[in-house]
DNA sequence: GTCACTTATGTAATAATATAACGCCAAGAA
DNA sequence: TTCTTGGCGTTATATTATTACATAAGTGAC
């Protein structure tokens, strides 16, 4: 659960799918992964969704619920770290993720206190980036 | 933008639509709603999915991204307020919203630190509610 | 080895969610 | 009136995700 460095033997289609994550630099859903790879012999959505899930259970990838899309985790060493949160601009669709720790340990207590169980946790803020207000 | 309060007239479409999920007491997706409306004349998606849009811009309804369902805003009075969160169950599909002020403030902090212009806060939390674990 | 078991894979078909594009009608403003 | 706006109805389509079934590849027991 901790992190990718558990992690390192992906298959070849877990491979294929990670990279164009990671090249990609961004979001991406998981048609567009399909199409990127269909040059590697991707023919259908299952084997991309089949990648995604287990990559997203080894951590290495989030997906992010308002869009329908996956990215890649920016922890650089792909070191171990607990819930993140995307800030997602609308108008570049850059996407910013970052650790909370403070408000995971929050919404951690909130839960304590009512005997919930927590085992997901989803923070994802819409908006505008500064380099596009700047713009503007 | 503040609430429901300032707007009691909604149109005949909308109505029947909020009824629906504040009878439903629970998240329903817009097909569910789409069959529960049948018998009032809904033919289409689209005429969920407009109403839909409008209370979630009036406040009253929710949308829940990792469910990809709607709710009724469970704000008694239907008073004005901030961002919700959502703790969601997924054993019985309870969902308890609640207003994490501190937690949004903390979210607000660190936007505003990097010029980020915040529209819309999407926090949902998954996990197993007391009941549930309580029954396990 | 080979048996059983698990995991990954390939493929086709389909389900579930959401939007585009069109035209109609009613209400209010000019 | 005419113009504009917003809501509505309908058809078609786009987008996202899963079910079902068959094949193949690894792994440990024996």
């Amino acid at each position: 659960m901790t992190a990718h460095a558990s992690h390192p033997e992906l298959t070849k289609n877990q491979a294929l799918v990670f990279g164009s994550l990671s090249d990609a630099g961004g979001p991406l859903t998981a048609y567009a992964i399909l199409d990127l790879l269909r040059e590697n012999g991707f023919r259908a959505p299952l084997q991309v969704y089949r990648a995604l899930d287990k990559l997203v259970e080894y951590g290495m990838v989030h997906r992010l619920e308002s869009l329908n899309a996956f990215v890649a985790c920016s922890h650089k060493g792909c070191s171990s770290h607990g819930a993140a949160a995307f800030a997602i601009c609308e108008e570049c669709g850059d996407v910013s993720e970052f650790s909370p720790d403070e408000v995971i340990s929050l919404l951690k207590n909130w839960t304590e206190s009512r005997g919930f169980r927590l085992s997901r946790t989803t923070i994802e803020l819409r908006g505008t980036c500064r380099n596009c207000v700047l713009e503007n």
